[in-house]
DNA sequence: ACTCTTACTTGACACAGTGTCAATTGACAT
DNA sequence: ATGTCAATTGACACTGTGTCAAGTAAGAGT
């Protein structure tokens, strides 16, 4: 839709996320992003100093596109615990595929650049919030299991709900979105909310079912 | 150990091992390798192609001196498929650490360079299998949930016992290794092998104890 | 002693990718 | 007409990988 209403940082951007969201593709360069926007490369660090900077820059703006805070609100307003972690699994599990590409660009940046790393931290260190007020919930309501602790819980939900987690299984796995949805949901209201019915046909997805 | 008495080889792989495990540290590079080694960068690219296949034949002369096979098929003389379970959890579990730094590297050049992402993808198979006959000694013995399917059981054991996982927990939330294995084979064993029983206290560590 | 081989060294280079710098162009505003 | 701002071009430094060629040093075989 007419570019040319963009102003040029967010035409970077825009040209980087939809770079980044192509499945399978290489990781895309300074110049792959410069090239698919329409301006020179150096037009690019004219606007973001740094690759990881640019990252981080469309990660907000995809933010900001997706309404994240609205998605994750939702969950909030459950009445009691078990729904609460319900709404927040299901919320940020379907969040993932859409953050993914821009996702797996910081993990791999991460990895040789501070930078990117205390970005992604931080990202998920507000996943993290989401997840420890949803342990909260169940805390008040008891339900939790005998003797849980309450930082314990948040960890292994978090971890639970990891991108790479998400990666494994519909990525390397195979597995479906709402498979993996309804996997992580009952495995973690089994865990997490004292539901082990929960566990009952658990993994019998038929995802190719008509 | 008198390194006059180990072949170039062998001098330039146990450097670079030593390197890799070396806690919190930037990935070595190849200067880096040979630096540690005492010999000439280019005497590194004598023996080894490229730096994938350095850390390829690290992790192979790692698994030997770790005496990985043993460790794992110890799983295999369980009675019942819950001891298996367990088994291969533990063993598995407490392997992790021992390989963390290699595994680090590879997964980081996973991100670029598709042999690197071969050959981490292989030993993460060569581990699925563990999981597989885990699941298959569940499935024969009934225990598994009603339903379940068995692989997606495989997958989700697979998936709960990854690298990433235990790095998350342990290096994120800074787990104690102990903690780790009790609280993973716990929802394992409540997940998989029909004891829901295990949640109890599962999340209960107390790692700073006395 | 002589040469042959092998392992290793030195130093150069190509290549990709990031990030910087300087000089230039073009458009638009005043 | 001038100044300003965005963008362009082209050069360069730096890091890291991987390649190439020529030289050296030591041990083995005859």
């Amino acid at each position: 839709m007419s570019s040319t209403l963009l102003d040029t940082p967010t035409k970077i951007l825009q040209a980087a996320l939809t770079l980044l969201e192509t499945p399978q593709s290489k990781l895309p360069t300074m110049s792959d992003i410069a090239r698919a926007t329409g301006v020179s490369r150096q037009a690019v660090y004219l606007h973001f100093p740094s690759r990881t900077e640019l990252l981080i820059a469309a990660t907000r703006l995809q933010d900001r596109q997706n309404n994240v805070d609205a998605a994750l609100s939702a969950s909030r307003h459950a009445a009691t615990g078990a729904e609460r972690l319900d709404a927040f699994v299901t919320a940020w599990g379907n969040y993932i595929p859409k953050i993914y590409g821009v996702a797996r660009a910081i993990m791999a940046a991460s990895a040789t650049d501070p930078e990117a790393k205390v970005a992604w931290d931080t990202r998920m260190a507000d996943m993290r919030e989401g997840c420890a007020a949803a342990i909260a919930a169940l805390a008040k309501d008891g339900t939790l299991p005998q003797g849980t602790d309450t930082e314990q819980a948040t960890d292994l939900l978090w971890t639970l709900l990891s991108v790479r987690n998400w990666e494994n299984l519909t990525q390397g796995c195979g597995w479906d979105q709402d498979c993996y949805i309804t996997t992580i949901r009952g495995l973690a209201r089994a865990t997490l909310a004292g539901q082990p019915e929960a566990l009952t046909q658990l993994l019998a997805c038929t995802p190719d079912a008509p």
